[in-house]
DNA sequence: CACCTATTTCGATGGATGTCTATCCGAAGG
DNA sequence: CCTTCGGATAGACATCCATCGAAATAGGTG
C-alpha cells in the first residue's frame, strides 16, 4: 500500500475520525517527522532554491556521523517525503511536495466560519497542562 | 519553553531551514502524532461536533487498556494538542485548534505559482502563520 | 466515614530507535 | 586493475516507548 495513497484518502483530522489503517499509514509519516535531525534535514532540502541537495552538504550541516545522516535520509525517503537521484559520484535528494501538501491538508482546521465545521469551537487555549 | 510559541516562531519548512531549537520543539509535537492510536484519538476529539469527548468514550473505541489510553491522552496534552477538564466524575478532552493550525502552516507548500520551484525564496512573504 | 466509579500514576517488560564504528558498493581516474 | 572518494549497509549498544497489571487519587453517594 502506497503511503501517498493513504494520505490522499485520509480526511482532515477535524472532519472525521481516521480508521485504523489510515492512522497506521499517517503515523508512519509523522513518526518520520518526529526527530529533530530529520526535521532539519527536511527543511534544508525543502527550502533549497534549486530544489535538490547533495548528501555531502547535509552531512556538513550536522555534527553527526555520515551513516547517521544516511539513515535519516533513508527514513525520509521511505515515507515518501524525499526522493534521491545519483549523478556521477554524488547523490542528490529533493522534496516530494505532494506528500508534504497532503500532510498539511490533514491538519487543516475547518474553514474558519464560526458556525461551520463539526469541530468549530470557542478556543479555550488558556488551560495549560502539567 | 512553551511549545506553541516555538511553533508560532518556526517558519514553514519550505521557506528556510529550522534551527536546532525550533526543530527540537517541533519534533516533540510530530512525535506525538507519530503513533496510530494517538492519531485516532486526536481525530476523534477533533472531529467531535460538541468539541469535547469523555475519556470513557475514547477508551471504548479501542481494544487497549484504560491506562494505555490515559497515557496517550497525556502525551497529546503535554505537547499542547489537547486540553482536559474534569467535571464531576468524568474528564473531558478537547482540541487546541491553534496548535493544529500552526502545524499545518509549518508544512504548507509555497503559494503554487507554477513558474517557481517548491523552494522559491522570493515568494516567501506570502505564507504567514497567523 | 465507607464504598463505588472514573481516571491517573507506578513499575515492569519487550520491542523499536538513534547513534556509532567498521565494512561494503559504485563511480571516476590513473 | 587499483585507488580514492561519496554514500549505503551491517552490526552493536544504549536509550526510549507502547503496553500491561496493580495501586493510588478524586468525586459522588450512601
Amino acid at each position: 500500500m502506497e503511503l501517498l495513497e493513504i494520505l490522499e484518502c485520509s480526511p482532515p483530522l477535524t472532519r472525521e475520525p481516521l480508521d485504523a489503517e489510515q492512522a497506521a499509514g499517517v503515523a508512519r509519516v509523522f513518526k518520520a517527522l518526529g526527530d529533530p535531525v530529520r526535521l532539519r534535514i527536511l527543511s534544508i532540502v525543502a527550502s533549497r532554491a534549486g530544489g535538490e541537495v547533495c548528501v555531502c552538504d547535509i552531512t556538513d550541516a550536522f555534527e553527526l556521523s555520515q551513516p547517521t545522516i544516511s539513515h535519516h535520509l533513508k527514513v525520509l525517503k521511505e515515507v515518501g517525503l524525499l526522493t534521491s537521484e545519483r549523478r556521477a559520484s554524488w547523490v542528490y535528494y529533493r522534496l516530494v511536495p505532494e506528500t508534504l501538501g497532503e500532510l498539511s491538508a490533514l491538519l487543516t482546521l475547518p474553514t474558519s466560519r464560526p458556525a461551520d465545521g463539526p469541530a468549530s469551537l470557542t478556543a479555550t487555549a488558556a488551560a495549560v497542562s502539567r
